[in-house]
DNA sequence: ATTATACATTATAATTATTCTAAACTATTG
DNA sequence: CAATAGTTTAGAATAATTATAATGTATAAT
């Protein structure tokens, strides 16, 4: 119940209303040691799976969408077909598997600093992401 | 007509049969200066104001795969509603600017070489890419 | 040239991801 | 504990993309 709470607080902090189906997500997002990277399917899936439970696919859009808004959740680009979500919401890059549509956290000191010598004029640089797609040494690409 | 014979060519030689539909793309994307940013839905509805003409959406999405396919055109990752591609197939980086939702080529001389120091084992590298998201400097981000 | 064949194009249907809608529900405030 | 403002929900709607199957066309073999 503890940990709940402190959901709740967290949910409470961002002027989001606590329901229960945002505190059971924020349970499965949250409560956990690593990065988690996602799309909304996979959510969904696993709330079903994990938590026994259901959420309305239109409730878990609107939560996830909540909390980027929030900034619980950060939204990645990848070139594909679906919007992948990151618990880790720093400024860092990512490892792509092509192989199994896989997104791996690549952390920033695994890269040395990027510089970019020049800027858009009068524009400001708000975050610099470094996206590495990744295969099978010995996958055929033709 | 000398124009089109060397996108027959250019077509050939990618062992892609020079149909008219797929010439009159080439002609399209291909006739021009600067780099192109496009989603299918900008070159369909270029295909019908430019040209006057109508080349069906399917083939539309099986040309610019072809072409993908081929290394005639690049797919970036910006947004993951929709895809964008890129005349400019050589390995660069992108600004995004956040304001006017643009995208602008970023040259590779524009950073110093990207030296990921571990990799994913069993994995080789197929492109690194940056994004790096600018705003105009007295923006208002909440 | 003509024909056969393999590949392309097309309209349309199907699929997938996401957003909208409007009614029922619930957390908060008084 | 009622009023109300915000939330959830199922299902419809929309948007991007892919599949299908019939028709058309470029190419290679006659």
């Amino acid at each position: 119940m503890s940990r709940n709470a402190n959901f709740i607080d967290k949910l409470r902090e961002a002027r989001l209303r606590p329901t229960k189906q945002r505190v059971k997500i924020c349970e499965l997002l949250f409560n956990r040691e690593k990065t988690f990277h996602f799309t909304i399917n996979d959510l969904v899936k696993k709330i079903s799976e994990d938590l026994n439970e259901k959420i309305s696919l239109a409730t878990v859009y609107n939560t996830v969408h909540a909390f980027v808004k929030k900034g619980y959740l950060k939204e990645i680009a990848i070139n594909s077909d679906k919007s992948y979500f990151d618990t880790n919401t720093s400024t860092h890059h990512h490892f792509y598997d092509e192989d199994t549509h896989e997104l791996i956290d690549c952390e920033q000191n695994n890269i040395d600093s990027i510089n970019i010598k020049n800027n858009i004029t009068g524009k400001k640089i708000n975050s610099v992401e470094v996206l590495i797609k990744v295969a099978s040494d010995n996958q055929n690409h033709n």
